[in-house]
DNA sequence: CATGAATGAGTCTTCATTCAT
DNA sequence: GATGAATGAAGACTCATTCAT
């Protein structure tokens, strides 16, 4: 990879006839992800060599290792990648709830957390067990971080509430999140815990999040007990 | 059992002959258990090999295979056993709080997990990765089965609060209770924030208990909105 | 077991308070040989393993090794064991039919060995894996010596004939009974050989027997062409 | 095979790269099979191990699972070339042998299947093992039918005779030829039974299938009834 | 004498990784 | 760059045999 254009700076720009490559490359490194992340589902993290990988990925253990230093930078990469969606599709949600109030701040969380998991849910079972490898443990708490910096910020502008102690609040929450979340994906789908989790959690995040707040900074009144689905209502005139 | 035959010297070759043999067993397979989790502890799931247990253990692979089927119900026994004691332990915290205040209740069965899994932090830490495995998620399901039912008993003989869906509020808590533990547990150390989670999932328990149920039975009036940082605030005159 | 009575000439008949002692033993090495038989038959030579055999027997491996200084010498003895007693059902046989004539001998032969061999077909099926092993060929090899020198005395006194090389023949037809009968054994149960070898080898070493003699030696006319399907005819008068 | 584009210099990145790649492939299958008889022969079956036969064949182990999923299914295929090139040769000498008499036939089959047999006696010897494991005996018995079957085709085309029960004769005669080599082959080289076989299996075959005959279908006289030891004798003047 | 737990060498098999083509 | 055959270390598991009880 890193020869693949040695003479690229002198020919700026008169090839295209290497973007093909370029393109490939990413090619290859998304079918690898795709390909890791089925064997993972159907396969187990034992069964997830890297020749399956490749096999399924419609390419060679060589080409792999081209790409790859080796098994677990791969495992690491598609884990980082699925942490690294779920993050940000949690920044956006608080990027969208700034200076919402506390109930519609906890529905949004929610709601964004468990539909960018719930996405594939199959994956985001199979990524667990990735998780539990020496360097799983830090990425996925890196995401976690990410996550609980975003809702400290968002919980910062809370148009309802203030916070004494933000930091461990946030982490809470994201600790909660996803940890329930998680629980309810190991489990047996049977107990059909994860389709009530998303009401529920609504409501305990709220809750806790009340339950956490200082005081009411603006004697508003809390407008409704259970934040309901839909975007924000738009702000009364 | 070791002293089944306390006059044993007397009666020299009697049906005792087969306790020593037991008292050996027993002795190798909490040998055993033990040195899984150490091995476990030490070089992760994917090191904890049959032949290292052994060694750790003091035995031989002989002897592992005397006693368990395949490495997998070995593993799966250490499992058991901890999730048992951890649900024996929250079983019994709910049975002594029976008919208390929902306060009461959410700060018993915070404290009574935290207190059993934090035990041994990292024999805890060590065993979330067998619950990764095929039947490790379904040993665990059924731990927080056991704890679900006993908080839904539990829940069921509150002082202060009725519930319409007791079910789903109980399984809820379990979820968030043992997600956010694992999630605490797994994570860099450094973060602290199983320290915090003590006193954090008390408010977020009580909280959460309080806006489930249907209403206050009782006409009782809460008592108090914040009880956290410390233990409980006195009861208002 | 050579030593069983060291003590016998000097106290000849005072003590039969050791006979339990030989009856336990000899009761055991019974118990042990239909045990090793029906674990081989059950779970092939592979499996067939000192411990599954001591337990099928009732017994323990330590009680096996008394008996027997290792697994191989038990299954030579009951290999040894099977063979003799089809040996010495073919001996009895010839016995019987010394002075016959060659049609009534070549009956005689292949109804005694296959009564002999077909008395517990699985047996005798399993049996065959064992005389693969080093020194079961041997042992196979001493049975059909034993066969082919009861053949040649009986060959001997042929009402009817005389050979020139009693030995070859003799050793043929052991070959010829033994071989084509293991090929039937083990062979596929479905095309029915063995049935149908009972009548057939009777006409094939019938006709050997006859082809090879030197001649006619008394200017008998020989009875039949045809001894096959169905019992003899009755001589014409 | 390796020279199928003998103008590959010509022509030097196309489809052939995948031709070096079977080349090597079929050289390793090849040095497999032989290692697996060498091993077999000389260590017996029980040490014919999968790191035995690879070292043997100058590979490793993982070789060896590149072709065959595991040791069973290589010694499969080792008794399948054996017993297929056997069953091969037969079958042509039945082809060459339609239309003769019974004699000749008798005479054809067993130099057939005896030279074949005795090209590499050790290999032959070693072979015999196999066929006890479970899936052994069917190959075997695939190769019977084989010879069974081209032997009834051969004697429905006999000059001298017809038959009543072709398949039962065929049947016997493979069950006798097969049996009785093995017998022969198996046994202590000392008694020197298989060089006397040629002769008296060609007296036996020939007896077996005249007393098998319907009758004789052209009024032909029977030429001769011994033909043994030393090649035919004259016909009579 | 009987018992059966302990032993550990030895089997089969898998898989990450390399490297000749 | 791509390929996939080769490698061999390492894992799970079995079993004959011993020996303390």
């Amino acid at each position: 990879m890193e020869f693949a254009f040695p003479m690229n700076s002198t020919r700026p720009r008169l090839a295209p006839r290497k973007l093909p490559i370029q393109a490939r490359s990413t090619h290859t490194v998304d079918a690898l992800h795709a390909a890791a992340v089925q064997v993972l589902i159907r396969e187990g993290l034992l069964r997830c060599t890297t020749t399956r990988i490749a096999a399924r990925a419609g390419t060679s253990v060589g080409s792999l290792y081209q790409y790859y230093p080796n098994r677990d930078a791969l495992l690491r990469a598609v884990l980082e990648r699925h942490i690294g969606a779920i993050a940000a599709a949690v920044e956006a949600a608080c990027r969208r709830h700034q200076g919402s109030s506390l109930a519609e701040m906890a529905a949004a969380i929610v709601r964004a957390y468990l539909a960018a998991k719930l996405r594939d849910p199959a994956e985001s079972r199979a990524l667990y067990a990735i998780a539990d490898e020496r360097d799983g443990a830090s990425i996925a708490a890196r995401g976690r971080e990410r996550i609980a910096a975003a809702l400290a910020e968002m919980l910062g502008s809370a148009a309802d509430a203030q916070f004494e102690d933000i930091e461990t609040v946030s982490a809470v929450v994201a600790a909660v999140l996803t940890g329930s979340v998680l629980i309810a994906l190991r489990g047996p789908a049977a107990d059909g815990l994860i389709e009530r989790l998303g009401t529920e959690l609504v409501t305990l995040m709220t809750a806790y999040l009340r339950a956490s707040a200082k005081s009411n900074p603006k004697g508003v009144t809390m407008p409704e007990t259970r934040p309901r689905r839909g975007r924000r209502s738009p702000p009364p005139p």
